[in-house]
DNA sequence: GAAGCGGCTGGG
DNA sequence: CCCAGCCGCTTC
């Protein structure tokens, strides 16, 4: 896995590669190395991590940092014995340690050594001024009461009465003041009361992880001394599909068949085929969504239009496994059921069945990864995975499988405007979208020299969406949102999912931060979900939620739901058939406003 | 080349 | 909460 380390006051970055089993020890060297040994020598490298200051003898698995997560790099201050001998004989003769003693004759320390003779030069110019403190409240005048240069707490300024500095705030405190009393200076640290923290609230810097009550460390790779975790396999989705639902049946708007990436987890995140890891996507109730075809089964035949595909299950996967063989026999049940849902007949899991009108079974999106290539390489692609398209079950049935035990197999026949990737028409459609496949950026920038980088890179050309015409027309209409709309068509989307991305940015809902829906476009021109701004307008009235307007004009609280914006709306559907769900009629619409009215009540 | 193994996610 | 799952890696 990858992660960053950023030096924010160095305005500097850098990726790196990590297992999970890294030493801290061995983290803290490669940023050194890489953001620069001269600037960041190992030795003054403070790391953070989620409030956390990383120790060594600890690793990146047991801090829990995960693929993409940034580290923040500060510098520590010199020890104070390694200031320059020159800078200030009183305050060097205070110190404990003999200066020498640290002092070794390497060029990076000597050139520390001048730097931070800079900085105690502003140390001692800061003490100074504190000494000719102005105060700004109260102007410095004696007579005059003042919390801030005076007493905290009754702004007295005596200077007969004891006084106490709180180590956090620096406010002065009179004893007297105090509750309870002070009746004398403490030795250590002392804190106000607005200073004092309770101890669960306090992150300590440099606290050592306590191990023994983390859930990490009584699991398996708390003592596997494998270096695991090093691909992608155990990374997290960064981004979601929001577009659609996870249920949503046929093409992703904005994923146009030939889309590739090179690992599955960009495949789930483009809201194509959402697992990790299983080969079908979708539940036993609605039924599957979409497939991967892998290397999983050999017996799966690939012809492109048409292919067999074998169901899940009947493996053991006991100790922890996420593939094995074959074991037993499978099943109809959850994903099988899933796939056997979508068939145009009514479910059999004894004899399987034959769609009384294969176009008529539900839309499957079906993804063809690299390792197909092994089996049957005619229709694999080339690297990665690729979307090649909705198909659609045509029969399946159960039939005893080359490990001797039964499997369920599902044949699968291609139903989709858009031409495959591998037929001529596929390839024209791919060269001039400009599709190419989805590399991770850390994956570019550490393995500049393979092939993957620069090849991708090499074919990196720059083109702008344009919106059809009969888009551009209903964007026109949209009377309401002319400013939002501007911002969208002036965004620099090269695809039709930026151009998406660029509509979901600029109609997000300022209270649930999604593509609004059923959008109430205000007089501020701002979008907001009708039942969004119901509750917004319980909570703060009749005020937009995005920039406090006074709607009380031009809305009518009881009648919010007359105001959907459907100019908008049609515009949005253009791109999105599904938006704002399958109701395309008035009166299904009306029934939904209905419902999002009935939580109202 | 095969075995072995992890986190992650979504379903139940 | 637990478990299934056609991943992507290291190790042998």
């Amino acid at each position: 896995m990858y992660i960053k380390a950023k030096a924010p006051s160095f305005n500097k970055e850098a990726t790196i590669q990590v297992t999970p089993k890294l030493d801290i020890a061995d983290l803290r060297s490669l940023i050194s190395q890489e953001l620069g040994t001269k600037e960041f020598p190992i030795n003054r490298l403070r790391l953070l991590y989620s409030g956390k200051q990383l120790e060594d003898g600890l690793n990146v698995h047991q801090y829990d940092i995960k693929h993409e997560h940034t580290i923040l790099v500060t510098l520590k201050a010199l020890p104070f014995a390694e200031f320059s001998l020159d800078a200030s004989t009183e305050l060097a003769s205070t110190s404990q340690e003999p200066i020498i003693a640290s002092s070794s004759s390497s060029a990076v320390e000597n050139k520390n050594a001048a730097s931070t003779g800079e900085d105690l030069q502003n140390a001692i110019q800061v003490i100074e001024e504190e000494e000719e403190y102005f105060c700004n409240k109260c102007k410095n005048k004696a007579e005059k009461k003042c919390k801030d240069c005076g007493c905290h707490l009754c702004g007295g300024k005596d200077d007969d009465e004891h006084t106490v500095v709180c180590d956090e705030c620096n406010y002065v405190y009179h004893w007297k003041c105090l509750d309870p009393v002070m009746t004398e200076l403490p030795t250590d640290n002392w804190f106000c009361e607005d200073c004092t923290h309770d101890d669960k609230e306090v992150v300590t810097a440099g606290k050592k992880l306590d191990l023994s009550k983390s859930k990490k460390s009584k699991m398996p790779s708390a003592t596997q001394q494998k270096n695991w975790g090093g691909g992608m396999a155990c990374v997290g989705r960064r981004k979601e599909c929001t577009i659609v639902s996870k249920d949503h049946k046929g093409k992703i708007p904005g994923v146009p068949v030939g889309s590739s990436w090179l690992y599955r987890i960009h495949c789930a995140e483009s809201g194509v085929h959402r697992p990790h890891i299983a080969g079908i996507a979708g539940t036993s109730q609605i039924g599957a969504v979409s497939i991967v075809l892998g290397g999983g089964y050999p017996e799966d035949e690939d012809n492109g239009e048409e292919f067999t595909y074998t169901g899940s299950g009947g493996r053991d996967l006991s100790g922890n496994k996420r593939t094995a063989k074959q074991t037993s026999d499978q099943v109809l049940t959850s994903y099988n059921l899933a796939l056997a849902r979508t068939c145009n007949a009514p479910v059999d899991d004894d004899n399987g069945a034959t769609a009384k009108n294969w176009k008529k079974s539900h839309p499957i999106r079906v993804v063809r990864g690299e390792k197909l290539k092994k089996h049957s390489p005619k229709y694999a692609p080339e690297q990665g995975y690729r979307y090649d398209g909705v198909y659609k079950l045509v029969k399946y049935w159960k039939e005893t499988g080359s490990t001797g035990f039964l499997v369920w197999r599902f044949l699968m026949r291609r139903d989709d405007p858009e031409p495959a990737p591998w037929t001529k028409e596929g390839k024209r459609q791919i060269q001039e979208l400009g599709l190419e496949m989805y590399v991770p950026d850390t994956k570019h920038k550490l393995d500049e020299s393979s092939s993957v980088a620069s090849s991708s890179k090499a074919k990196k050309v720059k083109t702008q969406y344009t919106p059809s015409k009969e888009l551009k027309s209903l964007i026109k209409q949209d009377k309401r949102n002319k400013r939002a709309w501007k911002l969208v068509l002036e965004s620099e989307s090269s695809t039709e999912l930026q151009f998406i991305e660029a509509i979901q940015r600029e109609f997000c809902c300022p209270i649930c931060q999604e593509l609004a829906k059923l959008p109430i476009t205000t007089e501020c021109e701002h979008n907001i979900c009708a039942s969004c701004l119901v509750h917004s307008i319980k909570c703060i009235g009749l005020f937009c939620p995005s920039c406090r307007h006074d709607l009380k004009e031009s809305l009518n609280e009881k009648e919010v739901n007359k105001d959907v914006n459907e100019e908008l709306v049609n515009a949005i559907r253009v791109l999105i058939p599904e938006y704002e769900g399958p109701s395309s009629t008035k009166a299904t619409k009306t029934t939904k406003i209905k419902k999002v009215f009935a939580i109202k009540e």
